[in-house]
DNA sequence: TCTGGGGTCCTAGGACCC
DNA sequence: TCTGGGGTCCTAGGACCC
């Protein structure tokens, strides 16, 4: 029986060097990496964040997350260039598949990141670990960080030291030396807000948290405190899992290129949201019970409301009407700039089926099925609801193409 | 033309029941 | 006249991650 060893593997600047490879491979001259740049959102949409920046924009201090208009400021001849996921997908899965090669327990826990459990490998982790590396880049043309130690969240933890394309280690008998100095800050699962409260009694470094006592800790922060001070202190028995867990909830939302400020097209956006919500949830063979809506005004002020339905749907129009109840009764009528939509406590739509089969909503079922079908042979934009006809607004909106792969992480990593 | 979109988990308070 | 306590369900909001 030996003791766990596993890796973390992180892209560096993942969307950008995707971006920079794929350009690379496609006739560019210059290289994305070697010049202050991002990857950014698009500024007349609303969208215009950082989503990926280069290390010489990082030199800028160009943060993710901020808006493209303030990176600018920071660095005017800052190269923006637009975002393309399908890309970012066939890379991450080209990834993966190499992975796949070195063992066969891979976590793909987002786009960019992987677990690798190499606990029953045969050779040495510092050789097999630069063979990753050196695999994916000769291979594939981009660069990753990766994290060795004996759990997940210390090669977590690893994989974001010093960058770019290198190997670190955080074995518990490095802590001391590696991880307990660093901010707090940088503990995984330690954000903005808790950053404030423990800077307010006097805890800077992971050390000083890991040095508390257990049971201050909870009484004072409760379920999450106890974990940050559990990773703090190298503490984590999550399993790499090959298998992803079921998914709780989906949803979609958007960011208006305008602001809202009327109820039909507020509907309008809903049923738009609605028909993508449901056809995901659809074809992950759901229902759900609850459904939830979240609007942020134009003060970037958000609330939300939900129901739970006595029995579970995966209609289009169900959810729609259902939405639009929602909406109607939390809407202040203040200009809206973002609308999100979700359906949760989901159940398998074979048992919802075979047990709860309702005339009232068989047609619709056949309808959405139908739907569905002609969607998938001939595109999402062959069938739509004629009142998205000349209004400007698309008739499905929001993102999510593989449904099964990487269901997001949680605080267990 | 300044601030995206997809998730998971936790907590607090009120309703309701025994 | 005064005012239990435990449990569950539901909702709203917030924190965190990539």
């Amino acid at each position: 029986m030996s003791s766990p060893l596993i890796f973390h593997i992180d892209v560096n600047s993942a969307y950008l060097s995707w971006e920079a490879a794929y350009r690379l491979q496609h006739g560019e001259e210059i290289d994305l990496r070697d010049v202050p740049s991002i990857v950014g959102g698009n500024r007349e949409k609303r969208h215009g964040i950082v989503l990926a920046k280069s290390i010489p924009a990082k030199d800028y201090n160009i943060l993710t997350g901020e808006t493209i208009h303030s990176a600018l400021q920071k660095c005017p001849h800052l190269r923006v260039v637009p975002p393309n996921y399908e890309r970012y997908i066939d890379a991450s899965d080209a990834m993966i598949h190499i992975l796949r090669e070195f063992s066969p327990n891979i976590q793909r826990y987002s786009i960019d990141e992987a677990f690798l459990d190499y606990s029953y490998g045969d050779k040495h982790w510092i050789d097999i670990s630069y063979e990753i590396k050196e695999r994916i880049k000769a291979d594939l043309g981009f660069t990753v960080n990766i994290g060795v130690s004996s759990n997940k969240l210390l090669a977590k933890m690893a994989s974001d030291f010093k960058k770019p394309d290198m190997v670190h280690s955080l074995f518990p008998y490095e802590l001391q030396d590696k991880m307990w100095p660093l901010p707090v800050s940088e503990l995984f699962m330690v954000g903005p807000k808790t950053t404030v409260k423990l800077h307010s009694r006097g805890i800077f470094t992971i050390g000083d948290l890991a040095a508390l006592s257990k049971d201050y800790i909870y009484s004072w922060l409760k379920k999450p405190g106890l974990l940050i001070w559990e990773y703090a202190n190298g503490i984590d028995s999550s399993n790499v899992r090959n298998n992803p867990l079921p998914i709780k909830s989906v949803g979609n939302s958007t960011t208006t290129s305008f602001d809202v400020d009327n109820q039909r097209e507020a509907h309008m956006i809903l049923l738009a949201l609605s028909e993508k919500v449901s056809m995901r949830i659809r074809a992950i063979n759901q229902c759900a019970y609850v459904v939830s809506l979240n609007i942020k005004n134009y003060n970037f002020f958000s609330y939300s409301r939900q129901v739970k339905l006595n029995n579970p749907t995966d209609s289009t129009n169900f959810v729609y009407r259902t939405a639009k109840r929602l909406f109607d009764e939390m809407w202040q009528e203040e200009p809206l700039r973002r609308f999100s939509l979700s359906l949760s406590e989901l159940i398998s739509n074979d048992y919802y089926q075979l047990n709860f089969f309702e005339e009232d909503d068989s047609k619709e079922k056949l309808l959405d099925n139908a739907i569905d079908n002609i969607r998938k042979s001939f595109g999402h934009k062959s069938v739509f609801r004629s009142c998205f006809l000349y209004s400007g607004i698309d008739p499905l909106i929001g993102g999510v193409i593989m449904e099964e792969e990487y269901p997001m992480m949680s605080s267990q990593i």
